[in-house]
Order: C-alpha cells, then sequence, then structure tokens
RNA sequence: CGGGGCGUGGCGCAGCCUGGUAGCGCGCACCGUUCGGGUCGGUGAGGUCCCCGGUUCAAAUCCGGGCGCCCCGACCA
C-alpha cells in the first residue's frame, strides 16, 4: 500500500480527553475514531490489525475443531425472556414498526441453543463446537480508555454442546489450548486466571490476562498461581495479637484508622465488622482483620447467598462500634487468627478486647500484595481481561430445551460452555504492552503492516525509484508492505513509521544508495539492524523478519 | 448511580471573570525554498463559538434549562 493513498490522518497532538496510552496512540497513529460515548470507527489500518488478530483466532478455533457461523445482532425479546436474562441495564431494547419487542445481542448463548435445541436430537450428534465473530451491544455505565471498553464491539463467542460434564471439560480444556495459542501467537503478555463465574451459574471460569498499566481487572501473582482478585486466595501475612485488654473508650471513633490511632494499636490488631443481610432475610456480622477488606465476590460465594449491608435499624447496635455478639449469626474471615482483638464493644463510644475462639472461618477478604502462596509472595497487578473460557453446564440449555435422546432413548439435557475473545482488546492490550515515546511497536504477527518502506528524497530519483523497485521486490514474497512514497520530509516520515509501528523499517535515501542497501531498524527498541542489499532485498528481509518479536 | 471537568475551524488551545466586528499554534490549499529526523518565507481557505430560551442597544462572554463528551469511584450478570 503506498502511504499517499491510504487513509491514515495521523494527530500530532492526543485527543486532550484520552489518558489509557492505548486511546491515545491508536488514534494518533490513524488506526481509530470515535462516534459517541464507546462508540468508534476502525480506520484502514486499525482495521488490518483487527482482522490479523480475527484471522489468528478463526485458524486456532478451526484447529480445534470449530465451525465459523454467524448469528445476527437483533433478537426477538421473547428469547431472552425465554433464558431469564431479559431486561438487564446494559441491555438495549427496541421496538420494530409492528411494536414486537426486540434486544441487541450482548451476547449468543440465546440464539445459539436455540439453533442447537430445534436440530440437535440425538448424542450423535454431538458434540459440536460452534462460533461466529459479531458485534455485541452493550449499554455499559461507563465506556472508557478509547476500545478498551466500548459499548459496541466485536467479539468471537464460541459454544460447545456436549452430552456430559466430562465432554463439556473436554471442549473447555480444547479451547484452554487454543487461547493459549491464540495470545501467544498474537504476541501477548498474558496470564490465564481462576475467576468468578457469576450469579448466573456455571462451574467453571478462566479469563485471558493481559498485564498492564490501563487494566481494569487486577490478578494475584505468584509462582505456579494466577487468579483475579475477585476470587484470589491467599495466605494472609501474620501480625502479633494486640496486648491491650479490657474496655477502651473511643469517643467518635468509628473508623479502623480512629480507634487504631485511639487505642494505638495497628490496623491488623482490630476487628473489622460488616454487617449484612442475605437474600432470605438472615442477618450475619461479618469480621475481618481490620488491615483487611471485605471481598463481596467471594462472601457471596462463601456464604452461597446474595446479600446487601444492612440497615442501621436492622443492625439494633450502634453502627461504627460493632463487636461480636451473641445475638446474630458471626462469621469470622480465614485471616482472623484465634486470640484476642480491639472489637466495638456495641456501645456508642467504647471499644474493647475479645478473645476470637478458634472455630470455624470463610475466606471472604481481598488478597493485598505480600500475602503467600505455597510460601511465595503474591504480586497484585492490573490487567486487561481479553478473553474468558466459561462452563455454563445446563443453564441455557434447560430453559432454552437443548436435550438430546441418549442411547436409551432417555431425553437428557445438553452440556454448554461458552468463549469468548475480544480482538479489539487484544489490540489495544499489545499497544499498551509495547511501545514507548515515539508510538507503537507492534507484535510482527498483528501489525497493521508488516514492513513500512521510507524513500527519502524527490519523487523521480533514483532514492525514490529504488524505493519503488524494493516495495515490488518485497510484495512478491507475500509481506504487507507500506510505502511512504509522500512528498514529505524525513522527519516527517520517519516520525509517522514510529507512531505506526509496523516492526521493521527500511529507509532508501542518498546515502544508503552509495552502499546499494536499504537501512533497517527494528520497531521494538528502535534497533539497528544490518542494511538490506538492494539486488537481494527479498532474502534478507525474510532473514531479519524471522528474528523479530 | 455518586463526585469532578470540558464543549470556540480537522487537532491542541486562548478569549468568558470585567458583554462591544472571533484569535493563536499545528494541520490544510497555492507559490517559492529545502530535501536523511515534523525546513524556511509568502499568500490564502476554513468557525451555526454544543442546543434552546432569557437579560441587554449588543451575548462565545451574564442567567435558566437541556444535550454531548471525558476522568475518578460504584457497576460490568
Amino acid at each position: 500500500m503506498r502511504l499517499s493513498r491510504l487513509f491514515l490522518p495521523t494527530e500530532r497532538q492526543p485527543p486532550a480527553d484520552a489518558e489509557a496510552v492505548s486511546h491515545k496512540l491508536m488514534v494518533r497513529a490513524g488506526l481509530i475514531r470515535q462516534v459517541g460515548a464507546g462508540l468508534w470507527s476502525w480506520l484502514p489500518a486499525g482495521w488490518r490489525t483487527h482482522e490479523r488478530i480475527v484471522q489468528i483466532v478463526r485458524e486456532e478455533i478451526d484447529a480445534i475443531g470449530g465451525q465459523e457461523m454467524l448469528m445476527p445482532v437483533m433478537h426477538p425479546a421473547e428469547l431472552w425472556k425465554k433464558s431469564g436474562r431479559y431486561g438487564f441495564p446494559e441491555q438495549f431494547r427496541l421496538h420494530d414498526r409492528k411494536g414486537a419487542e426486540h434486544v441487541l445481542a450482548m451476547t449468543h448463548e440465546e440464539v445459539v441453543t436455540l439453533h442447537v435445541a430445534n436440530a440437535v436430537k440425538s448424542y450423535r450428534d454431538l458434540p459440536k463446537i460452534l462460533y461466529h465473530f459479531q458485534v455485541k451491544e452493550r449499554d455499559e455505565p461507563r465506556p472508557r480508555a478509547g476500545v478498551l471498553r466500548t459499548r459496541e464491539f466485536i467479539m468471537k463467542d464460541s459454544y460447545t454442546f456436549d452430552r456430559d460434564a466430562e465432554g463439556l471439560q473436554a471442549g473447555y480444556d480444547l479451547h484452554a489450548q487454543a487461547y493459549a495459542r491464540i495470545m501467544d501467537r498474537c504476541g501477548l503478555e498474558w496470564y490465564e486466571v481462576e475467576s468468578d463465574v457469576g450469579m448466573m451459574g456455571g462451574s467453571m471460569a478462566h479469563e485471558y490476562m493481559a498485564p498492564c498499566a490501563a487494566g481494569e481487572n487486577e490478578v494475584a501473582l505468584a509462582p505456579g498461581y494466577a487468579a483475579n482478585v475477585e476470587i484470589a486466595s491467599a495466605e494472609a501475612q501474620a501480625v502479633p495479637h494486640t496486648t491491650l485488654s479490657g474496655a477502651l473508650s473511643t469517643p467518635d471513633a468509628t473508623t479502623i484508622e480512629a480507634v487504631s490511632a485511639a487505642v494505638g494499636a495497628p490496623p491488623g490488631q482490630l476487628l473489622k465488622a460488616f454487617p449484612i443481610v442475605l437474600e432470605g432475610g438472615e442477618r450475619v456480622d461479618v469480621f475481618l482483620r481490620g488491615d483487611h477488606r471485605v471481598n463481596e465476590i467471594k462472601l457471596r460465594n462463601a456464604l452461597k447467598s446474595d446479600f446487601r449491608p444492612a440497615r442501621e435499624e436492622e443492625i439494633g447496635r450502634p453502627a461504627g462500634f460493632l463487636g461480636p455478639s451473641d445475638g446474630v449469626r458471626t462469621v469470622f474471615d480465614a485471616a482472623v487468627a484465634p486470640g484476642p482483638y480491639v472489637a466495638g464493644a456495641n456501645r456508642p463510644g467504647e471499644h474493647e478486647v475479645v478473645d476470637v475462639p478458634a472455630g470455624e472461618r470463610l475466606d471472604v477478604r481481598d488478597v493485598v500484595a505480600g500475602d503467600t502462596v505455597n510460601g511465595s509472595p503474591i504480586t497484585v497487578e492490573p490487567a486487561i481481561e481479553v478473553g474468558n473460557i466459561f462452563k455454563l453446564n445446563t443453564r441455557y440449555s434447560e430453559p432454552l430445551g437443548a436435550t438430546y435422546l441418549d442411547e436409551n432413548g432417555k431425553e437428557q439435557l445438553i452440556y454448554m460452555g461458552s468463549y469468548g475473545i475480544g480482538p479489539a482488546r487484544i489490540a489495544a492490550a499489545a499497544v499498551e504492552q509495547f511501545h514507548d515515546d515515539a508510538g507503537i511497536a507492534w507484535p510482527k504477527a498483528i501489525a497493521p503492516y508488516d514492513v513500512e518502506v521510507v524513500a527519502l528524497g524527490k519523487p523521480g530519483t533514483d532514492a525514490a525509484r529504488a524505493a519503488e523497485d524494493l516495495y515490488d521486490q518485497l510484495r512478491t514474497i507475500g509481506l504487507d508492505v507500506l510505502l511512504d512514497d509522500r512528498p514529505a520530509g524525513a522527519g516527517e516520515k520517519f516520525t509517522d513509521a514510529e507512531l505506526l509501528g509496523c516492526p521493521l523499517r527500511l529507509t532508501v535515501g542518498r546515502k544508503s544508495l552509495e552502499s546499494g542497501s536499504a537501512e533497517a531498524v527494528a520497531r521494538r527498541g528502535r534497533a539497528d539492524l544490518d542494511p538490506i542489499p538492494l539486488d537481494a532485498a527479498a532474502e534478507a528481509v525474510r532473514e531479519r523478519w524471522q528474528d523479530l518479536p
């Protein structure tokens, strides 16, 4: 492609409101443009990257037996009512001219299950892996960071259909393998982490996380261990017990910090109260060490019930001075070692030292850096979720009637899994992970173009002709080449090339022609490579190419 | 949903407080110059100042309402 003809509007300055690196650079490099909140266009060069990622995903899902198809974005609302997923705040709803209700697809479990329910009759039809790349519409409360969190985005979603849990496990494992290959081929740094399955059913889930500063998730990492902090579990660092005893006057001290200061004990020697009401109405007081935070997802999972914070009148004791009490079910976090703690005295203005007995514990706290897993301290890093795999079991086959007849002619529910990947997020994550002050440094598998040839000197000069010739040579060996043939200065061309971030830059100019070569620079690290002899360019470039990241 | 901020040529901004013919840098067009890190000089095009209403002789500027966008937090089944 000739840069003189490419629609690649680069900007010297980033959008004023951009915060994330990928947001700034992708806009500046002319890859994406905003249309509205969480609504983005992909310009030609950006779309090339998107489609290269798509192709990698396609090849790997095909390789595990996936069959590509396409399902619509607009669905009859009835289908979602049937599955019990109608009316989420994130769901776009609309009416057609006859007044019939429709929704825009947030995902495609309902539709794919509908087809399978209608078409699959026998165990002989199973297993199946079906997938498509399709637009998802989610009315996010807060779209952000360019293409990282949008209201409309393309997702590869695949679905496995199996006769039982073992079959599902096999499909799940296949996807885990495919995902690992996809992440590697895309050149990302990534982790597979355990994740929460949510309230909508399912029994196992993993997320594929690309660590980077703009990440919205946090992952806890230790040798051999990786988990979303939403569910991460680790051994807390021990703290010595308090040496205080008896009643302590703590007027107005209703926060951990205030109590800690008032009694002269570090937060870890305090008990923090978290009064809640379970779904069924039961009151529970959860107590954690004062230096820990409650993790509502872990708490919900541990209690096997949704809950809400208790209102003051339901607590019946002065909020801010809560301690263990006989009248209420009491739960201690796993990090609360038996022994004395400073806790609320259940009277205003007073705390007291209470002895927490040994007994049942639930792990309901957020892990923090320095906690240990198998003796190794964990770190907590921000990361972007670029993919997830999820065991649905019979969550959708049941309401939508997806069943088959087994060998005994007995009707059985189909076991399902669902597996998503966001190509846009992979692209943004790659930018986040691989950039420098000058711009993007794409992994070679997903760069908009493989090589950018920079032609220096005026059109019609020897250098310009040599650049054209090099451009032709490289294209004949199957490389995607961008030729900067614009009538612009060298500085402008180099600056734009570095912004766009193609992995290999070849410069042809008066200087390089003296030795009959093109200068070669690897974008990653801006490293000078051996020059490319122009009379045997194809071979030499092929060689350099292999070593590029 | 809570908090904060912004809306003025394509991009980045000033002007608003204190009302009086809309400005700067970059970009763009043309001419010349330069031609290996955004060269230099000249000429020029381009704006419903987010929208509606009000105050006023006069509103980008003051007042009221609305819309849009961004950031932080909550949320993200």
